[in-house]
DNA sequence: TCACGCATTTACACCTTTTTTACACTCACC
DNA sequence: GGTGAGTGTAAAAAAGGTGTAAATGCGTGA
């Protein structure tokens, strides 16, 4: 059964919205707020996130990114601001579809099944808890801890670890992974790379001299192996 | 590069959506008929279908299933016509998004965006793993293995192999070959082939001295043979 | 204000890769 | 049998990338 997360704040809306969604078969949890919705898509793992972007306590962009960095869910978008900057600022962002309010329920189930068809229950993507040896890396928590002792990283040590497990097994080039860590315009300063990546091979690998999990590909990046 | 595949019939919404897709570095192909269309992405194979529903030889549900019943290429619906009914057909048929004519053009790009965006994604779990003997490449994640044991190759040596492989079967020639790896400069080196095509057979070859699948064509160049 | 943590910079030793250089080998041809 | 073009190995020298440690700068909260 396919499970959707409803992030939306006016009760009534909710309501109607699950109703419809029942009928499809889909079970339905619901968020009221931004940090709310993060934390339940973490916990709940639902197969599609349905998100109003009218919250209160957020930006949807930004709600979008987050969730991106570690969760490959689907994301319907619904709002009742519907300027074509808005459209295209929070589809870039990572979400997949949008729809204007009011939507009739037909279509809005339509797209729904849509995106539901094309989802793939691959939870390892979606899975916010990495593991590997013994270290534990909670993304949405920010949590990470070796052999049970919590370890303390750096935003920039965080950051770093993210994008590598966010794409395990692939090699990240300098020039991709000093963007997303640093942006734009540290994309020539290699050093930094080799820095941080010390730091954590420093705080997680079992020999940081013999590193297993942060791999160098020489010339090329770096590798987070699982 | 991504290719678009455009069934439209007015010339000129071609022409405009045409330039708006190559502005975003995509290659357009376009039909005029569904029929026409159908042809076109079983032989051009495009990363994403745009797909208008005002063509005068078909229906647009109709064409959706029929291409379903062999691919899963993402399918863009474009329509005057913008009645609930009329989406949710061809949403439930296997379309992938709907937008209503007229529509901006910034819209129409992100939505193409976010489309390709999870297509790649999807096409990127199933990575293609090249096999002979008993070694294995895996061209996107850079991995290489003898008898299930790591290899290590160097960017050099990956480029070069990569070179070969994409072009299983063909011979080579010796300036084709460096242009592709060292680049244009470097085209009357043929020393650094020999040494390079030497270390690849040290790496992956059973027999080193008698190669099976890096093969030797004496005065023009080398032949990946699987 | 001070101490502290973190991002950034600097410095240096080390290692891998690339390029260069040298030499042995094959095989047709004279 | 010599010759020479094309090829395969094995080493060097050169170039460039990498890992570590420590110093600097900068902002934050005590």
């Amino acid at each position: 059964m396919n499970t959707v997360l409803l992030v939306e704040d006016e009760k009534e809306i909710r309501r109607f919205v699950r109703q419809a969604l029942q009928g499809e078969g889909c079970q339905v949890r619901e968020a009221e707020t931004m940090a709310q919705g993060l934390q339940e898509a973490a916990s709940v793992k639902p197969q599609l996130i349905m998100l109003d972007l009218g919250l209160p306590d957020g930006d949807g962009v930004d709600f979008v990114q987050r969730l991106r960095s570690w969760s490959q869910v689907p994301v319907l978008v619904v709002s009742a601001r519907s300027t074509e900057h808005d459209k295209i600022l929070v589809l870039d962002a990572g979400a997949d579809d949008y729809l204007t309010k009011p939507f009739s329920v037909g279509e809005l189930l339509a797209r729904v099944r849509a995106l539901l068809r094309r989802s793939r229950t691959d939870n390892e993507l979606t899975t916010p808890v990495v593991q590997f040896g013994n270290v534990e890396v909670d993304l949405t928590r920010r949590l990470v801890s070796k052999a049970q002792q919590p370890v303390h990283l750096t935003a920039m040590e965080f950051k770093l670890l993210s994008v590598l497990l966010a794409n395990a097994g692939r090699v990240l080039t300098h020039r991709h992974l000093l963007r997303e860590v640093w942006g734009g315009t540290h994309s020539d300063h290699n050093h930094y790379l080799r820095i941080y990546v010390a730091h954590l091979r420093q705080k997680l690998e079992d020999n940081p001299t013999q590193p297993v999990y942060l791999q160098t590909e020489i010339g090329v990046g770096y590798r987070f192996q699982p």
